[in-house]
DNA sequence: ATTGACTCTGACATTAATGTCACGGTCTAT
DNA sequence: ATAGACCGTGACATTAATGTCAGAGTCAAT
């Protein structure tokens, strides 16, 4: 069909860099494809198409990617990340009124979470002390049975 | 069918309180029937049956399933438990040698999810921190168009 | 006998991001 | 035009304990 067309928007992307593939953005940003779509469906970004159905990527893409990222490994979930990511993409964080009652909702999760993995620490630790000297003890009193 | 022997089962299970079904270890451990099931299933309990299949616990198994559910709250996993269940219900914890590798790995694996935790918490509290200082600075120069 | 409470099994759902596979279309260099 | 690399969609799997439902059988009291 149209040849010359997509020749033309391939000749525009190969020399200017306007656009990228799915691929390429993935090897960008770290992102694997699978992720990439992923982040689509989420609502977190909105690639263009081709004629042919290919995703075609705004070379700032990989900013927005990598700021998805960022967020990701802070715990935040794509659906919280979506309700800020729009303004943060275009001002200073600081700016975005949704970004702080999200980071201090998390933050009380993580003091939550981290409250209870210490707790269970204790108790763990606790008993491993518990059984070590019981452990010595028998040591000092050579002839008893150990068992499993 | 063979009405005479089950009402001898009963009668016997009435009076002497030898077994018990699944509701009454349910209600007796706080265990939800579904949990006890699952924990049959996972090879930590192995209740006997009546002839019409009911499951017929033995009195012990109260204390089986707190010590099951002991274990669980300290975030092992069933197969964990499964490894020294049978040796700490007859034995003393200390003198089960498949326990204490069980909770030193899992000692380390919290550090490890405590430090992840941590790490996260002190960048999140970052960024806020950060935020409110920005906001902090535009409150004091309400009116004035420096900038530095 | 009937009823209501209890039990049985088996199956599907839950959470969230990612991996992986199958099958098929597209692009590009030869 | 053909091969090989790339891309598309859709589906299923992953983890672990628990909830929930449906359909059917059992028990006990009337």
């Amino acid at each position: 069909m149209s040849r010359s067309i997509i020749k033309l928007r391939s000749a525009i992307r190969l020399k200017e860099g306007w656009t990228l593939k799915i691929g390429e953005l993935s090897k960008a940003t770290g992102a694997s494809i699978r992720s990439l779509r992923y982040y689509e469906k989420q609502g977190l970004i909105a690639p263009a198409r081709t004629e042919s159905g290919y995703r075609e990527y705004h070379k700032f893409a990989v900013e927005q990617v990598k700021t998805i990222r960022l967020y990701l490994n802070l715990g935040l979930s794509t659906e919280q990340i979506a309700g800020f990511l729009h303004c943060v993409l275009m001002n200073k964080e600081a700016f975005c009124n949704e970004v702080l009652p999200v980071y201090q909702q998390k933050l009380q999760e993580l003091d939550e979470q981290i409250q209870t993995l210490v707790r269970i620490r204790s108790n763990l630790e606790e008993r491993i002390q518990s059984i070590l000297s019981v452990r010595t003890d028998n040591e000092s009193m050579e002839g008893t049975n150990d068992e499993s």
